[in-house]
DNA sequence: ATTTTTTCTTAACTCAAATCAATGATTTAG
DNA sequence: CTAAATCATTGATTTGAGTTAAGAAAAAAT
């Protein structure tokens, strides 16, 4: 359950005893079902959260028009970041696809840890870098690449979230209509 | 010169004398003519410029097509922090689109910093989720709004890059070719 | 100041995605 | 297990951006 979060941790910093011990006790645990969201646009992204398993969709609300961001799958981190930096309400959702499990702590408790011991200071600045390196490479793929490109890429980099998720989900993700991601893959099958 | 920098820190981070004076001993002051390059695909960015003053602009060259991602103008960051925090080649370039003086420091003598003055860890920080915050925004504009919806929103809020950039770059930095914004502006300026 | 180069606009045509609408296929809930 | 809801495909039509090409306007160079 929260041995997963810390096997994370580990990949890229080294906890002592005591360091551990603080960390265990920031971490609530929570399990979402199917179509629960763990944030919704409105309110305040004030933690950050470990997705042990299952499988959750970031999206934003455009006038009913609902436009996906990114998939989450276990073993992976979220939160929005921007909310989080900046104590404005969010812009973004995120719900559940599939039943999860998720370890989250408080904005709040981690800036206690940053100040209590220097090497979480290392965490949170890895996470930083890794929300980053996440967001421009969205980027870059929606600025060089066009949806047909975008999907054959999506089958090559993430088959999980072929395998995984509603392909209108996927169309929104790739910025166009379910009707139009049905006919590139007309398109690229028949020519196959 | 090196004072606009400085100011610049003082707005998050509070700097001592001896801190001042280390940080002044690593930077470099460069001028780039119009047309010349600060950062070119493949080479590893392993620096962080500071914009005195001047004009330019961050593209991909995909097959010979440049996709503008973003332009800088006078007291800005700069880094691609993707190819300076991993390391890799870079593949985006950034180029003056009028003389520019630029303040410039190397990563290697930032991390001795990092050590020397923990102080300067809250400015990678900062640094780091300004970045973030920077991308993160143009990924949302990418996912939510047409590029006749960017383009308004653009002379909006940032009225210096329709004053001071010539048509073309501003059509591919909004995703289009030159002549689609051409009939957008049309579109618009008719109906006016 | 006037050539030269770069940039911007317009037009005709093409193409890919959006829209509107209908029908199958699959999943979910009772 | 079956009815209802959700999801995927296909067709016809519209719309907006790409392409090609030409010429006008503006900026830069000599």
């Amino acid at each position: 359950m929260i041995t997963q979060i810390l096997e994370n941790i580990k990949l890229f910093v080294a906890l002592n005893d005591a360091e551990k011990q603080a960390f265990r006790e920031i971490l609530e645990v929570r399990t979402l079902k199917k179509k629960e969201f763990l944030l919704q646009e409105g309110k305040i992204c004030n933690k950050i959260s470990f997705i042990n398993n299952g499988c959750l969709r970031a999206f934003y609300n455009v006038e009913g028009v609902e436009n996906t961001v990114q998939f989450f799958f276990g073993d992976s981190w979220y939160t929005d970041y921007a909310s989080f930096l900046t104590g404005q309400p969010t812009v973004e959702n995120m719900q559940a696809l599939a039943p999860c499990e998720i370890v989250q702590f408080r904005k709040e408790d981690l800036y206690q840890l940053y100040d209590k011991f220097p090497v979480f200071d290392r965490v949170g600045r890895v996470m930083a870098e890794n929300a980053y390196l996440a967001v421009a490479a969205l980027n870059k793929m929606k600025t060089n690449e066009d949806p047909q490109e975008r999907y054959l890429n999506l089958i090559k980099q993430r088959p999980e979230i072929i395998k995984n998720v509603p392909q209108h989900y996927v169309a929104s993700y790739l910025g166009i209509k379910p009707e139009s991601l049905s006919r590139i893959r007309k398109r690229i099958f028949d020519t196959k």
